[in-house]
DNA sequence: CCTTTTTTGGAATGATTATTCCAATATAAA
DNA sequence: TTTATATTGGAATAATCATTCCAAAAAAGG
């Protein structure tokens, strides 16, 4: 029969993971592709079909390691309320990891191409509605456990926490000091309580 | 003595800064700066020297337009609360306006280019300084005045009114829902009294 | 009107873009 | 070892990229 694949797949896209977060959509070439993953540029469209389709598994797999990094971020919890304190800090942690200031794959994603480009839009839509699901989850029980106050709905404080989490992670592009990037946090969970 | 140039030069800037805000600096070509513009392709070469300027300029006239805004909703304020509750709304404003879902011009910008353009990068900063101040003066009165706690530093507060504002022009891209913004900068003004 | 200076229009530049093609190579099963 | 299939390397493609060049046109002051 055939031939196999000769480079293991999750590393290549790893590394076109990391070229596409560094220089976004449009500023990577294949040439920079090809550099990167050491594949060549035949190898790239055989086995990925086009830049486009490269990038959006890109995308998939940066999603998946940042799942991978909240249900850590879970899984050491105590509890609701340290379970989103804890989804906060790890922003930080991967700001501090962020040294180059590369921000977010997926709101760089977002600001890049959510406009143009109808697919990733509603891509990004979905793992929007999955962050805010899991956070307004996480609002409900602690408001049932007495930990959170109820002087908000869980919907209206599961989108205040997106939006300090999203705006965390723009902060970090330039503020790399992670004091105060603490104090944000502690911040917003005082103010839950 | 010499000819002078036809056309209005900050109605040509505003051309350019629609482009480069909807596409990205390494989305937008000169074709795509001479289709806008209506100049031909020396004009703009011979009037604002590159590419790379012309996005600088562009982004010069942004912000001044932004500060424009900023400075309409400060002076409508009853005192330093409703000063930052009307800035926070101003971005609701903004936000309506980007049918597109371009989002924030400076915040584009900082995701794309502020790890590769160092000039760019120093620009930003102080951008970002300039508007973390006028919340720290903003709260500092409004301590002193007693309608802000003075649980949290104003410097901490600044911060944390900074994150949410970027996370707002964030959150507004796939959320246009005016009445969830609301709700989220409903809970941020509470949150600091 | 003539001179001086600048802006234009449009072609030309050479580099880089994403993608395709094909022959050569490699490999696994028969 | 032969056969069948897939992956390679590298050149070729045609389009587009940012930028430059130059001659023609325009305008303001003398």
């Amino acid at each position: 029969m055939a031939r196999q694949e000769e480079f293991n797949r999750s590393e290549i896209i790893s590394s076109a993971m990391q070229v596409f977060w560094e220089k976004g959509y449009n500023g990577t070439s294949i040439q920079d592709l090809v550099d990167a993953t050491g594949l060549n540029r035949s190898s790239i469209y055989n086995s990925f079909g086009s830049k486009q389709n490269l990038y959006r598994i890109s995308l998939d797999q940066y999603a998946d390691d940042s799942n991978k990094v909240f249900q850590k971020a879970l899984l050491r919890s105590s509890g609701p309320l340290d379970a989103i304190r804890n989804l906060l800090y790890s922003a930080i942690a991967e700001i501090k990891k962020d040294e180059q200031g590369r921000g977010c794959f997926i709101l760089n994603c977002k600001m890049e191409l959510s406009s143009h480009d109808e697919d990733l839009k509603q891509w990004l839509l979905k793992n929007q509605e999955k962050s805010i699901t899991l956070f307004k989850d996480l609002v409900a029980e602690g408001q049932r456990e007495g930990q959170i106050s109820t002087a908000n709905s869980p919907e209206t404080l599961a989108y205040s926490l997106f939006n300090t989490f999203q705006g965390l992670r723009m902060t970090g592009i330039l503020t790399n000091d992670p004091e105060i990037l603490k104090e944000i946090i502690e911040n917003t969970i005082e103010n839950i309580q």
